[in-house]
DNA sequence: GTCCAGGCATGCA
DNA sequence: TGCATGCATGGA
């Protein structure tokens, strides 16, 4: 991959494996919206960016060298060689045209706290309405950015809110776990820093002293917030597709779990609808 | 009207 | 330890 600097936008040229509509519309991240013109236009980290890509060539609209190498370039995993992962997940007869189908789906790092929040949102929910509640939650507590966007607010904002304004926000029986969560959090009850390089069984337990975090929610946040990409979230979906493996996980998705389970999660979305 | 969604806490055995 | 149940909301 090479970048170019070219006024406020940075080009990235020979880009490989990275498919913008597949990577940010399944289901990893909630805060991206497709343009009119296929761009992608979205907020990560309290920081706004259009983003879009021909053959392979991405472009990142209004940015700043400074964003790139601080946020966008660890955000969309550039520092990952995902030729070679898919390449290894390939070895899996099962996965492997699932790979071909979807090439291109990345785990995005995003932030810790946002992601946290977002799929204990997430539970028993789907994910058009996951996008909604988090919307309305960044317009009516988050900071203007501009471009009319607003940051993810942070656990101590949050911690101001009472059960019956989250209700407010659409998030149903939620709101209670969200409450506490907020509060827990904003009084440090858990460390983020640590957790990052806690092994990936005592970083879940870390997560799963939260009230409204179990077992899938807690693998989401590792493999989406905190960069564990051995954690392997089963989820509804994800249990039609264990069916498929009565022995367990193939070795090769070791130590990339987390990479596997998202090509699996999409394809069994996309193809046992009729479940 | 019924069923379902990137599940969890709780109670009970 | 494992299993059954209730839970808010909106789209199909």
């Amino acid at each position: 991959m090479y970048v170019k600097y070219s006024g406020n936008d940075i080009v990235l040229e020979d880009v490989k494996c990275l498919d913008l509509d597949l990577t940010l519309d399944c289901g990893q991240a909630f805060r991206w919206e497709k343009q009119p013109d296929g761009s992608w236009s979205g907020v990560a980290k309290g920081v706004f960016l259009n983003i879009s890509k021909k053959n392979d060539t991405v472009i990142l609209k209004n940015t700043t060298k400074e964003d790139f190498e601080n946020i966008w370039f660890d955000y969309f995993d550039f520092n990952k060689d995902y030729v070679a992962i898919c390449d290894t997940l390939k070895k899996d007869k099962l996965l492997a045209p699932t790979v071909d189908e979807y090439y291109g789906i990345r785990i995005l790092n995003q932030d810790s706290w946002e992601v946290l929040c977002s799929f204990v949102i997430s539970q028993q929910n789907n994910i058009k309405r996951i996008k909604g509640i988090i919307s309305r939650l960044c317009t009516a507590y988050g900071e203007k950015i501009g471009n009319g966007c607003y940051s993810f607010p942070s656990a101590e904002k949050l911690s101001t809110l009472t059960v019956r304004d989250f209700e407010t926000l659409g998030t149903g029986y939620r709101a209670k776990y969200l409450e506490k969560l907020s509060k827990d959090v904003a009084a440090g009850k858990i460390d983020f820093e640590k957790i990052k390089n806690l092994p990936l069984d005592e970083a879940r337990k870390e997560l799963l002293k939260l009230y409204g975090v179990g077992v899938k929610v807690a693998n989401c946040v590792l493999l989406f917030g905190f960069g564990f990409y051995d954690a392997f979230p089963v989820d509804v979906w994800m249990k039609r597709v264990m069916e498929y493996y009565p022995d367990g996980l193939p070795a090769c998705f070791d130590g990339i779990g987390g990479i596997a389970q998202q090509y699996l999660f999409h394809w069994a979305r996309n193809h046992l609808k009729s479940y």
